[in-house]
DNA sequence: TTCTTTAGTGAACAGTGTTTACTTTTTGAA
DNA sequence: TTCAAAAAGTAAACACTGTTCACTAAAGAA
């Protein structure tokens, strides 16, 4: 019984597309949506700019399925410590450095994964399908762990998750995004305070995960 | 005694090179960089194209000038707040909220200042002139801020004023960038916690300066 | 008034995303 | 195996973009 759940002809499809997308991934990742061309994309992949048109409707479509792998990849590290036993503070720690590790190694996917041209005024979008999109599942990761934390009493009581995690999720988000556009972020003013990126941001984590926290005593 | 510091021909230049700024500005601010072309910026100030390189020298120094003219305008306004005599707790609060609020005023000019198309690998470059730019400037009212919060000892005494301000100036920059981007942000999620914009500004730099704080008792 | 600098222009270059009409290849059924 | 239908791929064009160049018209200084 051969259970072709998939016809060669969809195969040699999506191989194609493939090649499309991991070409489209190589100079995305190292100049953004902007120095990669449709043209330039068809030249490397040996075909005519208008084939891939007929693998993506648009240019947008394509960097939307860039955008969301790598959002995936981030959602899977950050999973994968959120799962384990380490103690909760390191774990916590783990998780927003993690993310900001991830997101300033490739700076113009995670730039381009907030900067969705939106600046919509139409406040109603957006928020549709956000629980299921991968970005809604970091969320909900980052907000069970917080709940996590007020249950064990590491984290004050009076603390809303939900709204803990919005602002979390902000501050990190600050981090990398500032890693990633100011290339000497950390390192600015190297007069008196040269700290490496690394550290720098464990001591963010710090910091924003210290506004939580109960104070015994 | 005519006192011309400015000959009617410079005079007459600078109308000029106003009214393309002005012009620009308007369209900047609704749909961003992108929505700002040369040609349509000629066309609605009724020039040629080519007569605005008479007056920049590419668009990017011309939309650069747009992002210094609203880096002015957030130190003009924390700098108004910082050198208020209100107790120091709330006037730290003041400035995180008036400058996410007016970054996000401006969502455009505030994504376009931090994101500089650089993602650059040579670290050197951008640390030259940053203390005299107003990005620069804006960063040392902050470290002044945190500096006193720490003499008087409303935070704790160990905290590096220069390094806790880039922590804090992280987590400012992601909440306006979360707002900027993320139309529905502070209520997406509006099943248990719709929140105004405005009172989770005022969270969020709760958040952040609570981070900072010493705890008597 | 002449000479020189400046302001402003039309046309072109090289690039972009995208569409349309067309040809070639592949496919599934008769 | 043949043959119509569907899919893959293409060349050429459209409507844009930023930018430059050779050029004219105007203003300023001598």
């Amino acid at each position: 019984m051969t259970v072709s759940v998939s016809s060669p002809a969809e195969r040699r499809r999506n191989k194609v597309r493939a090649r499309i997308l991991s070409a489209a991934e190589r100079v995305f990742a190292r100049e953004g949506a902007n120095g990669l061309s449709i043209r330039r994309l068809a030249e490397t992949i040996d075909y005519s700019p208008a084939a891939i048109y007929k693998y993506f409707s648009s240019k947008d479509e394509l960097v939307d399925e860039l955008k969301e792998t790598f959002f995936e990849l981030i959602l899977e590290n950050v999973n994968r410590i959120a799962d384990t036993t380490t103690p909760f503070a390191d774990r916590a720690r783990d998780c927003v450095g993690t993310y900001v590790r991830i997101a300033t190694d490739k700076p113009y996917h995670y730039a381009a994964a907030f900067a969705g041209e939106s600046v919509s005024q139409t406040p109603v979008d957006g928020e549709a399908g956000f629980d299921e999109s991968k970005k809604g599942q970091a969320f909900m990761v980052l907000s069970g762990m917080i709940a996590e934390g007020v249950e064990i009493g590491t984290f004050r009581p009076e603390i809303d998750p939900v709204l803990a995690a919005k602002s979390i999720w902000a501050s990190m988000h600050g981090l990398a995004m500032m890693i990633a556009h100011i290339p000497t972020f950390p390192a600015f003013k190297p007069s008196q305070d040269a700290m490496s990126r690394e550290a720098f941001i464990e001591y963010h984590a710090d910091q924003v995960i210290r506004g939580l926290e109960a104070h015994h005593g």
